[in-house]
DNA sequence: CTTATTACCTAGTATAGCTAGGTATGAAAG
DNA sequence: CTTTCATACCTAGCTATACTAGGTAATAAG
């Protein structure tokens, strides 16, 4: 993926993995890397603060936690958090939709 | 369309909109807004620094012409342009699949 | 005792699209 | 004739956001 392709649209991307449940910041860089088959490598630098900035506009809600003597922050989708996604997903549609149409246009 | 979304997308919608054929910047707006049934309605600050980004990147060509009293300057692909537009294209599928499937995955 | 993996964090940087302002012509409205 | 609207171009500066690059710390393997 080059440079600003997930500019506006990583939000929708933690939200829709969040989905499917509960996930820890890690956690969630794996899933993403996974669902995406690969496409999706985010660094940690970008998954944090985005978590954070989510948590903060009340999408998700986090709780601390302890696996194998390491500590660990599992953040759950919200309701609004859930909306959110809804309103999102909608968004991507039109946006993508869109793109399609002007990259198919022949004329 | 919210803020960010055209992030890293807007040369592939310019570089496609004049595939079908040269156009001058304000013609390019109208193209896109009409090619996306009025999704991307870009401003001018947005067209016209890409278009002389794409310009300086060898991927467009440009030339001034007269139309009704009013300058104009025409915009074409480059072959370089030509073949940077595949790329993209290439890559907004694997971009799009990408996010498909993050959203769509249940587990 | 070093390295790798897991797991978190953030200050600062880069970039690209957008805001908001400007110039100028021609046509229509008043 | 003056104002407004549409056409047509331009750019300095703002802002948002993903990323770089650095840091901390525990466990396990070599």
């Amino acid at each position: 993926m080059k440079g600003e392709a997930l500019k506006g649209h990583l939000d929708l991307l933690i939200l829709a993995v969040l989905q499917a449940g509960p996930l820890h910041g890690y956690a969630a860089i794996e899933a993403l890397r996974r669902n995406s088959g690969g496409v999706f490598n985010l660094p940690e630098g970008t998954i944090y603060p985005a978590l954070h900035r989510l948590e903060l506009g009340g999408l998700l809600a986090s709780q601390w936690s302890e696996h194998e003597g390491r500590r660990r922050r599992v953040y759950r989708l919200t309701r609004s958090g859930r909306a959110a996604l809804s309103c999102d997903i909608e968004q991507w549609a039109t946006f993508a939709r869109a793109v399609a149409a002007v990259v198919g246009a022949t004329g």
